[in-house]
RNA sequence: CGGGGAGUGGCUCAGCCUGGUAGAGCACCUGGUUCGGGACCAGGGGGUCGGAGGUUCAAAUCCUCUCUCCCCGACCA
């Protein structure tokens, strides 16, 4: 039996100073965790318990479709080398040396790794389809680890990878995972959405996230208020209402306008009294293939419409995946021979496609096409111009969408209202495609004896961010209460005075008969005054109390859920069946 | 990496400006009273004031350097 006098449960009346986030607060101050350093914690009794069943059921739920491995952590440089990683994860990947010099990293995530297994291994389409899978430590050097356990540098994975002959496989492994993953936030207790994605980094073709709205979050999600759309910010995509173009002036020609001074959208937009709608954003940026550093840089410009905002993801996306910085002044000033404030699209010769380097790329937002008369940059200090129609007056390399949703704007579905709201990420899926099954070589043979390259996947989910997403979204001011499911003790048992000798042996003799009919009971058997207890019991994360007080001559005591306060009586010597109807309404 | 903030007992903080015997509350130990929402009384233990260097008769306090942590931004499978 558990008992709180004998465990390790230190409880802190205040919040660490540095916490910010709900979940860092109360994970502290239950006792859970204790941070080492920026970004690491450890993991404390209760806080190990309650990982332990989030574990359990993820590992239950993943055998269902797939084997479970353990992989190497210490990975040698050369498999990033195949994989052409070892550069493009840069800084973020924690890199050593061993005693001979050889290089070494540790493992931020294992494409690579569980890849090198099956291009060894694999030989035929008879071995296909595969899924496997694994519960491991990742480490990624983050830049800024924040929010207690929401960014970490250290943490906890369930990553799974799936090899398929063809796209037909991989889809049915992509949705066995969607449906596996569900199962999992449900078992977990998790309020969750699952949103279409952008794959970044990881590359592929389709991704969605699994995640979990709160303030504490560090996505934006978007989703319909109406229909069951919804997408990360970096993937969404809207209805905009119509806009009212302006009427031409003069001969219909660009006309140059004096506007001393004004630089900024707003600032044009009143000097000239006309709506940010009706201009032309010009970002000027440079474009170079990621991680090489070495290729030179191509001018990128962008065109949104005066009131949107770049959307780096997508404009990643429109590029190919290649990287942008802004450009410098002096750039600005060799490409448009004017400074900043007052760019535009006309009198530059533009790249007619993605592939012609030797001049600069013109990407135009969608949403300026079929614009008319709108207001630009003339490239020249202090003046704009009028009347700029796109492809009437300057030709885009490409039109693509590379603006952000804002909240308000038509579901591209249904045409309602969408909101954006902040969320934690707890899961992630990929179609991977074969970025590595080709580029580190796996390969079998078809039914027709033909060499083929296998189709992956690959999936995760956030171990410790289930829990710290199950604490951002029940909690109060008192503490916390998790799901039963992942809770380190369902039933918190606790006898008002442990010196009355009634009390004390009446709450051990239900704390025993509750954990042997298979509820986890925590008795809290400390010489401590109720309001202690009762306070002690509220922030550390038990979804029932039973008090035993002085009831106990009637034979009955109270049972409190944490989540309400509700409390009503029940019979003691009916104590079990009770919490089998509580916890195990199913059975 | 840019900007901001903070390091004083286990926790939360005061003291620093204006240099002069290191403090409070909580927590902890002992004894007693108490016992349904973080009790009370009495006694007690515990601090290289993040680190190094400097100024000074004298540094938690002033100066320089440095480390660490937090927040905003950049970044983020």
């Amino acid at each position: 039996m558990h008992r709180w006098s004998e465990l390790f449960i230190p409880t802190l009346r205040e919040a660490p100073a540095d916490a910010e986030v709900a979940s860092h607060k109360f994970l502290v101050r239950a006792g859970y965790i204790r941070q080492l350093a920026a970004g690491i914690y450890s993991y404390l009794f209760m806080g190990q318990r309650s990982f332990n069943k989030i574990i359990a059921i993820v590992r239950q739920e993943m055998n269902t479709i797939g084997q479970e491995f353990f992989l190497p952590t210490l990975h040698p440089r050369e498999l990033w080398e195949a994989s052409g990683r070892w550069a493009v994860m840069g800084d973020n990947m924690f890199r050593l040396q061993d005693r001979k010099g050889a290089e070494l990293a540790l493992g931020m995530t294992h494409e690579e790794v569980m890849t090198d297994i099956a291009r060894k291994e694999l030989r035929s389409y008879k071995q296909l389809p595969q899924i496997w899978y694994q519960i491991q430590t990742k480490f990624r050097d983050e830049p800024r680890p924040k929010s207690g356990l929401l960014r970490v540098r250290q943490f906890t994975m369930k990553d799974s990878y799936s090899f398929d002959l063809d796209a037909a496989g991989l889809d049915v492994s992509y949705q066995k995972h969607y449906d596996v993953y569900c199962r999992i936030f449900d078992r977990c207790g998790l309020r969750y959405v699952v949103v279409e994605a952008h794959s970044g980094a990881m590359g592929g073709s389709q991704s969605h996230e699994f995640v979990v709205r709160t303030p504490a979050g560090e996505d934006l999600v978007v989703s319909c208020e109406k229909c069951n759309y919804a997408a990360n910010l970096e993937k969404a995509t809207s209805k905009l209402a119509a806009v009212e173009d302006l009427k031409p002036e003069g001969d219909g020609q660009p006309l140059l306008v004096h506007t001393p001074g004004q630089k900024t959208i707003e600032d044009v937009a009143r000097y000239l009294g006309v709506s940010p709608q009706n201009k032309i954003k010009t970002l000027a940026l440079m474009a170079s293939e990621v991680a090489t550093g070495t290729g030179k840089a191509q001018p990128v410009i962008l065109l949104l419409r005066g009131d949107h905002q770049m959307n780096e993801a997508k404009l990643s996306t429109a590029l190919a995946g290649r990287e942008t910085r802004p450009m410098q002044a002096e750039e600005i000033e060799a490409l448009f021979g004017s400074p900043a404030g007052f760019l535009g699209p006309i009198g530059i010769e533009w790249a007619t496609s993605l592939k012609d380097g030797d001049k600069p790329i013109l990407l135009v937002d969608e949403a300026l096409k079929d614009r008319r008369n709108l207001i630009s940059g003339a490239n020249k200090q202090d003046y704009h111009l009028k009347n700029v129609t796109p492809e009437g007056n300057f030709h885009a390399t490409a039109y693509a969408d590379l603006r952000s949703v804002t909240t308000g704007e038509g579901c591209p579905n249904c045409g309602g209202p969408l909101r954006i709201d902040a969320a934690v990420e707890v899961g992630h899926i990929f179609k991977l495609g074969y970025k590595y099954s080709e580029s580190m070589g796996a390969r079998v043979l078809d039914r027709h004896g033909k060499e083929v390259t296998p189709i992956m996947g690959s999936y995760g989910i956030g171990m410790e961010r289930i829990l710290t997403a199950a604490v951002e979204q029940n909690n109060d001011a008192d503490g916390f209460w998790l799901p039963p499911q992942i809770a380190p003790f369902e039933i918190v048992v606790v006898p008002t005075n442990v010196s009355d000798d009634q009390l004390r042996t009446t709450a051990e003799d239900i704390a025993r008969r509750l954990e042997t009919a298979g509820f986890d009971v925590l008795l809290d058997d400390r010489d401590e005054r109720p309001g202690v207890k009762f306070k002690d019991a509220d922030l550390v994360g038990t979804p029932f109390r039973v008090n035993v007080g002085k009831k106990v001559t009637e034979g009955t005591v109270e049972v409190v859920q944490r989540s309400t306060h509700e409390r009503h009586d029940a019979s003691i010597s009916a104590i079990t069946g009770h919490f089998e109807k509580l916890l195990r309404p199913a059975r």
